[in-house]
DNA sequence: AACGATACGGACTGCTGGTCCGCTTTGTAA
DNA sequence: TTACAAAGCGGACCAGCAGTCCGTATCGTT
């Protein structure tokens, strides 16, 4: 893409941004007590380099959240049913859901920082449209009428800031948060 | 509660804040652009007056959303039904997300500096705690299993960006949102 | 070897939320 | 009216952050 010749070192060093920014976000208290110069210093480069390959803070978390999720992606789009494509919208909308929200329950502090975006909604990131474009896919093979609302309004059931609260003011396992979900979704496209 | 007396000039100080950040959240580009400075200045006093009345922004923030929402809150909470207690759960849950929704569209640029938080999630504001409550109870009044589950995946679907996305990306109307989540809604309960 | 192109890094800027404390206003009591 | 403590005020001040800039170092190509 926008990627015509990548030097040795600018190489390196975007791997070496990604792997501290991961590691710091992901450890204390989340990515909102992680500067961008603490990320530079964690990754040995200088705060100029650091925002030349990232653009701004939110680049960055976007890049961090991108690789870590691009698994997850490939499941959904070209993985087996229930998740991929092929099985009907009554099993499939449950299913990405389910696997959306046991993503997000794996990598919280991460999720979080995505969404609070800083600087724009959540729904202006790319990433969203796309899960918002298979959501209204899967919706339109069931009974739901206005598969883009229902679209909508399904995952911001998984936010992840109400994620977040159940997980933790709320002490709700995960497992537990999976069922209600699955319930709830269930009702939906039922 | 925390109002023993209040000195004269203390009590206009508090006023002119709670206008001129009125005005100021939501003329021009929203309340992200607007720092605590330009509130005082505008409100003509000093940075530490303002900071010592509400605490911080976030403090600020929700003191003006909690003027400007006592009116839905009331409604809701004694008026007649179905927005108010009395209605059956089928009705009266679409009628309070209704409701919900209306605000958020004639409040858009508070609604979200108030869910922006700032610090905190919006799950943390007491205010939401409160309409997931009465949400919930509604709820219970209908075949929806696990009414506290249903009543946060509802109130996301009313979450002030989403909103606003709808309304500016999407050039949603008002009025169409509002179609399509009372059907979401009669689903959900239905 | 040599020479543009590319990338580096950290000092620097501008702005923000929030604190601090000497000074002013208010309300009360004599 | 005066006196005086309590309550409140304001804006200089501080620390910390995202993001910029540009002289210098590295790369890879001829």
């Amino acid at each position: 893409m926008t990627e015509r010749k990548a030097r040795a070192d600018a190489a390196r060093n975007r791997e070496a941004v990604l792997a501290a920014a991961d590691e710091l976000f992901a450890s204390g208290g989340g990515p909102r007590g992680v500067s961008m110069e603490q990320v530079a210093a964690a990754a040995g480069v200088g705060k100029g380099t650091l925002f030349r390959r990232f653009g701004d803070r939110n680049g960055l978390i976007r890049a961090v959240f991108s690789a870590r999720s691009e698994a997850v992606r490939a499941a959904v789009e070209s993985g087996p049913p229930p998740l991929g494509p092929g099985a009907a919208g009554r099993e499939r909308v449950p299913a990405i859901l389910d696997a959306l929200l046991a993503f997000k329950l794996d990598n919280r502090h991460l999720s979080l920082a995505l969404e609070e975006a800083g600087a724009g909604s959540p729904y202006e990131v790319e990433h969203y449209g796309w899960w918002h474009g298979v959501m209204r896919d899967a919706l339109r093979d069931t009974a739901v009428p206005d598969a883009g609302f229902a679209a909508h309004a399904l995952l911001a059931a998984v936010r992840a800031d109400l994620v977040e609260h159940l997980a933790s003011a709320e002490e709700m396992p995960g497992r537990e948060m999976r069922e209600r979900l699955a319930a709830y979704a269930a009702k939906v496209v039922g």
